[in-house]
DNA sequence: AAGTGAATGTAAAGATTGAGTAAAGCTTGC
DNA sequence: GCAAGCTTTACTCAATCTTTACATTCACTT
């Protein structure tokens, strides 16, 4: 899978260098504006998947930039503010943003929003082509298939026996194959519940379907990637 | 395709507005009440392919709407809330309700969740149909046999004698063989009612079915997918 | 290097849930 | 009323999920 491109637009100079340096070695393409009129003509270019907004900004601020875009511009708009205002939140949702954070952030958390943002978008659009398509409900990676009608599933075309768990959790970590999965997107949509601080079930969910794979493959084909989150690798050398 | 039309109930007049453009734009026929009241009228007209319906709102809120509605009510119903409680969510469930969004959502997430409901239930119907038109009367697959003009049924040649309801799930799993087939479906489909929690019926119909095959196949035919629903094995191997 | 603390791996115990099924209860058509 | 069939109840068991406990690894610090 490609890299994803994001774009930044945010006047903060330092903040932005620091998500570029960030974001960047997450495994995006960065690319980063510091008003909204220069902002605005990027966004045009259609070639991002997702928009980093600030909304305190020179020229054009945020929201003037969110409203110029338009309720049929398709890619997806996380909002950064100063103010932790909810009113400003609601605003920004009802102009087509598609999530809000409040500054100051913590990095992970907006790791963890933008990943957010990428999958559903990504379900969205496989459901459209899925509409058009017809059933696709094979899923191949790294020579571990999946098919979602029958819920089975093969490593180098040996069955694997998995629980239903298991099989969500290896299902979105393929489906975001060379991304970074953060166990709270994991948690929250496989067991239905926000990742609490103990709460080590993903790890041990994890850790029983490296087992059953073991026997049949050399490498690993899950990564952990230490305090943030699990990667299903691609397979191919990057 | 004829246009869809979907029942819109909100008192939030503004959201109501946005929502009605933005459906409206994307090929929907929308009608919009602003209580449960008249919301439950309207809803009884039964010409709505699916229905929006607020939590909070005077007269009758949704869950009272969703309970008056009862579980024979077909129309899928997608729940709004301003709330992103999880109890809500687990109650509305209960009650019948199909999915369930939480305010404030970005629209193109709305139109991803009514795209998804809408299929689901075109699935199912464009199969009905296959079955009550389909030219051929007779289906087999893995040595089991339905002849749907006399409603006959043979495994590996023996007849079988089943129920009207056995006749029709064996049928639906038949049908979409080598496909689980969740149990909410079966529910709908056969029973008429949507699967309320501790329905037992599939699970005995399902077990009596097995029953009346068991003296004359020595493997499953139907296999239990657990959290899933049934799968009508193929029999090849696979 | 060695030490430290936090994050992760994982076996095993404990808790929970889903499903199979016998049997009782209920409905419906005759 | 009765028989056939559907639903509910109740109990069981096994699958599976979570928690616990300890081992290990990793990134830093000293």
């Amino acid at each position: 899978m490609n890299k994803k491109q994001i774009l930044l637009i945010d006047d903060d100079h330092e903040l932005a260098e620091l998500l570029v340096d960030y974001l960047s070695q997450q495994g995006f393409i960065v690319q980063c504006c510091f008003d909204g009129q220069s902002g605005l003509e990027l966004a045009y270019q259609n070639k991002f998947d997702l928009i980093l907004l600030d909304v305190m900004m020179p020229k054009l601020n945020g929201f003037e930039v969110l409203k110029a875009l338009g309720s049929e511009y398709k890619t997806p708009v996380l909002m950064l503010t100063a103010k932790g205002d909810h009113d400003d939140k609601v605003r920004g949702l009802e102009l087509g943003a598609d999530d809000y954070l409040a500054k100051p952030f913590h990095h992970q958390e907006l790791l963890a929003r933008i990943q957010a943002i990428l999958r559903r978008i990504n379900i969205v659009t496989q459901q459209n082509q899925q509409t058009i398509h017809g059933e696709n409900s094979i899923l191949t990676v790294n020579n571990i298939e999946l098919n979602h009608a029958t819920r089975e599933v093969t490593c180098h075309k040996n069955p694997i026996i998995l629980t239903g768990t298991e099989y969500q959790i290896l299902a979105i970590l393929m489906e975001y194959h060379g991304q970074i999965v953060t166990k709270e997107i994991l948690s929250t949509e496989v067991l239905n519940r926000k990742l609490a601080p103990f709460d080590r079930s993903i790890d041990v969910h994890v850790s029983n379907i490296r087992r059953k794979f073991d026997p049949y493959c050399e490498i690993e084909k899950i990564k952990t990637v230490r305090g943030a989150g699990y990667l299903f690798l691609t397979g191919e050398s990057s």
